[in-house]
DNA sequence: AACATTATGTTATATTGTAACATTTATAAC
DNA sequence: GTTATAAATGTTACAATATAACATAATGTT
C-alpha cells in the first residue's frame, strides 16, 4: 500500500519568508507594467503568472495546464504556451532552459540578464543579477566579436540550506544531478 | 515548384578551417580517453560522436537518428539517447540546453566548465573556457552559499562573421532570435 | 564453460511544444 | 452605437523530444 501524495508536497519548503508578499508584489508590478505598455494582462495570463508565483520553483507548462483546467475547462497546451510567451515577452517570467520550465521574474529593476541558481534538491530557483559575471561575459563576448541577443546562465547544485542538510546527514541520494 | 534541399545545405558554412582535422583529432582523443578509462567506444557511440563532429553546429537527437538509421537499421531513439548519455558522461560532448541539441566537446584539457556562444544565423557553437567568467561565477556562487554540480552558460546571438554580414546588408530576417 | 556485467534491441508511451484555422473578444474608427 | 480591425482565445491535430521496461546479445571474469 502506498500513500498517493503529490510530489510537490514531499519537497522541503525552504522559502520561509512571507511568500504571500512575493505574489502580491509580483502581480501588482505586472499589472502596472502592462498598463504602462498598453499590454493586456488577461485572466489566463494573470492566472499563469499567479501559478508561477506560488513558489520559487520552476513549473512545467503541462503542470500549469493541469492547474488551470479546473478553472478554464477549455484550456489546452496552446492556451498555456501562449500565456507563457506573452509573459516572457513582457519580461515577467523566465524560461529555465535546462529544466524546460518557467519561473516568475523578480528583477526589480527589469534587468533581465541574470544568473539562475537551481537547487537540485528543493527545486527552488534563485535569480541573481550577478553584475560581475555579466561584465566578465560581456568582455569575453567582445573578445569573440560576438553580438548578444540572449543569455542563459544556469547553475545547478545545492542551495545553501540544502547543502547544510546534506552535510548534517539528512540528505537523500537524489541531489547529485 | 520547389527544390527539395536539406536545410543544412542552405546554411552558410563558416568553418573555413581544416575541419577534417577537427574530426580526426576528436576521435583520436576520444579513443585514447576511453582506453585510459576502460570505457567502451562502441561502433554506435563512435558513429554518434563522428556525426556530432561533422560540423560545429549543435545537432538534434532525432537528426542523429535519421543519419544512423541507414547504417544501423535497428536504431531507435533509445539507441541514440544512450550513446549521447555515454558521451556526455565521458565529457566528450555537451548538451546545449537552450537548443535541446548536442555538440562535440573540444575542451583540450578536459575543462568542462565553459561558455557556449551560439550563433542564431549560421547555427555554429563556439566553446570558450572563459576563465574570468568562471571566476566571477564562482565568487557569485560562494556569496550565495550555493554548491555547484553543473553549469550551463549559453549565449545566443550572432557570431563575428554573421554579424559582419548583417551590417553589410546581407542578413536575412531570421537572425533576431 | 558458467556467470556476471554491459550494451543493444524492441515496444510502447510519456513529455514538451507548434501549426493551422475557427471563433470570440476587445479596441479603434466612423 | 455600429462597423471595421486587431488581438486573444478555442479547437483539432500533430510534431518533436525523451524515457521506461523488459528481452536479447555481446563482452569480460572466474
Amino acid at each position: 500500500m502506498t500513500i498517493d501524495v503529490p510530489i510537490i508536497e514531499q519537497l522541503p519548503e525552504l522559502s520561509n519568508h512571507d511568500h504571500g508578499g512575493c505574489i502580491a508584489k509580483a502581480i501588482r508590478t505586472a499589472e502596472q507594467l502592462c498598463i504602462d505598455r498598453g499590454a493586456r494582462l488577461t485572466p489566463i495570463r494573470r492566472k499563469v503568472l499567479e501559478l508561477l508565483w506560488e513558489s520559487h520553483r520552476a513549473v512545467k507548462a503541462y503542470d500549469l495546464l493541469d492547474r488551470i483546467k479546473p478553472l478554464e475547462t477549455s484550456a489546452k497546451p496552446a492556451t498555456v504556451y501562449r500565456a507563457l510567451d506573452f509573459l516572457i515577452e513582457q519580461g515577467l517570467i523566465h524560461r529555465v532552459e535546462s529544466l524546460n520550465a518557467f519561473i516568475g521574474c523578480n528583477c526589480s529593476d527589469h534587468q533581465h540578464e541574470l544568473l539562475l541558481l537551481i537547487c537540485n534538491r528543493c527545486q527552488e530557483v534563485e535569480e541573481r543579477p550577478a553584475l560581475e559575471v555579466m561584465e566578465a561575459v560581456a568582455k569575453e563576448i567582445e573578445q569573440a566579436g560576438f553580438h548578444v541577443h540572449r543569455k542563459a546562465i544556469e547553475i545547478h547544485g545545492l542551495c545553501a540550506q540544502c547543502a547544510q542538510l546534506s552535510t548534517t546527514g539528512l540528505s537523500s541520494q537524489s541531489d547529485l544531478i
